[in-house]
DNA sequence: GTGGTCTAGACCACA
DNA sequence: GTGGTCTAGACCACC
């Protein structure tokens, strides 16, 4: 698990742990049961504030990705395949929607985007 | 041209305003030289302060949408072509990528991402 | 008397016009007597208001490049070689020390503007 | 870092701010990864609104000089020394060109626009 | 009438 | 604590 901040990225430092941990559990990479660094290593290694780190981690608990166990610190959460596969598609069509929507405002059709997307793949 | 806001959306209000006037620019649905009606007029139909649209202007004058003439009020700028097509393809190369870059991620080909972006549009 | 106007231009138009006419004046160009064409001519052939054009005459009237002969229109006025000098004078010191200011902002040394300056001659 | 502003002065507040800061950024004065002091504190401390400061802060943000760190505050952004001597050099060069033109209209020599220079620097 | 600037005071997200 | 956004209302320069 290799997290790491850009401080000068737009996007606040505790949604940029959020969207890493969140990948590497949707894509398997963190299997169920896998116990997480202490918030405090992890805000040591990192350099950023344990209040950062927790918040994160608040967030990734609330939407299902881990699960705390008092004493023995956080853990992977349990996740059905189904519910993987849901979240993927989830996620997906989001990215999918909002570039359709940008086309679609600057006047571009569905050939030509469709074209510079197999252009990018 | 129809603005809207939505102040539900956590983007901005002046950052929505931003976006959609760039995007009738960029898609030439308003024209170089059309006039825009006065920050107070736009301010009053969508109910948010002057300041707010005052911001929204303020950047899209800063980035060469519009220009302003004190006293006259603010009109779409003049822009080449080409530097349109530039700025059109910039725009959603950016969405596109990342839209790839999920997909790729999740083992969906191109021809799946372009069925489902045929299927949104 | 060759006048014309930059709406592009952030300087407002009635100091667009207030300097061309002062530059001429102060140059020589305009000789002291020569009548100066209606303000509603003015007006119309440069797209200007009127009341743009009222302005800048004020402030060339007022700082005694103009006079106005109530029936007659307006005219070059008078001035003395030595008044003119001091003008001169005192538009390029004011040039210069503006130049000098941001040089000595930016750490540039006298020697580095001094070379800049015949570089640029 | 020594701010000031001069209400007086026809050239905005929030302008003022912004060539203070860009020109010690731009001489070295401010090295990059300097914290600057937070907006409410240059704001009290120059008896001018938040808001003012703010939109200076803006201004330098959008043109590279700081960077913001939400929740920590504003710092001076890297700059390549390339950059920074193009960047000093553009500025000069504008009001070089500007006093040049001026002495050239009014017959002064390299010579003598020379010596004034080093007489008011 | 227009846009440009400024103020005082508020609420939010982030660290 | 920090910066980011928004509001309501004001004054000015310009056309």
């Amino acid at each position: 698990m290799n997290l790491s901040v850009n401080p000068n990225d737009k996007t606040p430092i505790y949604r940029q742990l959020y969207e890493q941990i969140a990948a590497e559990v949707l894509s398997g990479a963190l299997a169920p049961g896998t116990p997480l660094p202490p918030i405090r290593t992890v805000s040591k290694e990192l350099g950023v504030s344990m209040i950062t780190v927790r918040s994160a981690w608040e967030e990734l608990i609330r939407d299902g990705y881990l699960l705390t166990r008092t004493g023995s610190g956080c853990f992977v959460a349990p996740i059905s395949e189904a519910h993987r596969q849901s979240k993927v598609n989830e996620k997906l069509l989001a990215s999918i929607d909002e570039t359709v929507a940008g086309a679609r405002a600057l006047g571009v059709t569905a050939d030509e985007l469709c074209a510079m997307i197999r252009d990018r793949f």
